[in-house]
DNA sequence: TCTATTACTGACCGATCGGTCAGTAATGAG
DNA sequence: CTCATTACTGACCGATCGGTCAGTAATAGA
């Protein structure tokens, strides 16, 4: 196999996503990757791609830690209130910390990039699609009948992205416990 | 007071802001503000400023009609459930329309802009309180105390931008449906 | 050890970026 | 009519953009 990589994908790639998740794609310049990720450009394009391909490999990876520690926590132990509760109360915490102010890099994607990327487009709808599974589950406990609690799933999701929009729009932090309260207002 | 503007401003900043409204703040060039103005890039300086203050006059443009038009929908006749379910078929209908995908430009700017421009953010933060107050004054009807209408507006604010990320990133628009249903279920 | 293969290096590319400015044109005030 | 003032024009700027590539280094298999 010749000569192996002297670094760590893995790293890389969290590091690479950081950057487009602080500053989204078009701010993000090559240079900001190669510094982030401490290797030099032409190796950046032969392990990653172009810019395109690295922010898609970038979205994914977010997916697969981020949303999916999300997933995980719905499909875990509590009740499906405490749970539902923990989704806003995690928007309400970083916006308080306010250490990092990137916000959910799913949405940023969703309003920078979906329209005119493809593939970020069906990776964004696929993870939508999961992130509601995972709330439809999550809700069984309380919501007897299937269509509702799809629809129900659905509402969820939309209120946690709207949280999202919120905080990084500087509203104040009670608007985010205020959609809290209604949305678990109507898990019986 | 010497040669006066040979141009509209009010038609202009209309045309500038569709521009920053379709394709977002960095992905838009000073050419393609200059192309969609028809002016030169000289005048265009002179009369409207530099990239940034272009844009937050674009979002000051975008507020005082587009959001402005549905502050008075929401003032305006009909009942508050009708009102509300008509922001979300605005969703709806754009979405389905399909002609034009620029979405919300003040989500659009909240995600883009509010962390990196004061003004920006200043501009969002004072808007969304107006809208959330409109949704107040619409809900006056079916909500007696003050505070409950306060935060079940803020809810209808977080539903409501929600279902503009869901929008743009592709999710079916049955999704949008069942959040507008679901929020006029919390309207008694 | 030799060689084919892969990875790393960093200088380099044309294009485009946001922004400026000296020169010219048009206007209103006196 | 004169002139101070403002607006329009378009060539021009250095910086940065995303991306490439020839040369070199390192490795695995023979």
């Amino acid at each position: 196999m010749a000569r192996p990589r002297q670094f760590d994908e893995k790293k890389v790639i969290e590091k690479l996503m950081m950057v487009f998740w602080d500053k989204g794609y078009d701010a993000t310049s090559m240079q900001d990757l190669v510094a982030a990720s401490g290797l030099l450009k032409g190796s950046l394009y032969g392990a990653f791609g172009d810019k395109q391909t690295i922010y898609l490999s970038a979205l994914k990876h977010y997916n697969r830690t981020r949303i999916q520690a999300g997933i995980d926590m719905l499909n875990g132990e509590g009740s499906a209130r405490q749970k539902i509760a923990r989704l806003f109360d995690n928007v309400i915490d970083s916006t308080k910390r306010g250490i990092f102010a990137g916000g959910c890099l799913l949405c940023n994607a969703s309003l920078e990039k979906a329209v005119t990327d493809r593939k970020v487009k069906n990776e964004i709808k696929t993870t939508i699609r999961r992130l509601k599974l995972a709330i439809m589950e999550a809700l069984k406990e309380k919501v007897e009948k299937e269509g509702e609690a799809a629809s129900l799933a659905a509402f969820i999701v939309s209120a946690y992205f709207g949280t999202r929009v919120l905080a990084k729009g500087g509203a104040p932090a009670a608007m985010i416990g205020d959609t809290r309260d209604h949305t678990l207002q109507l898990i019986a």
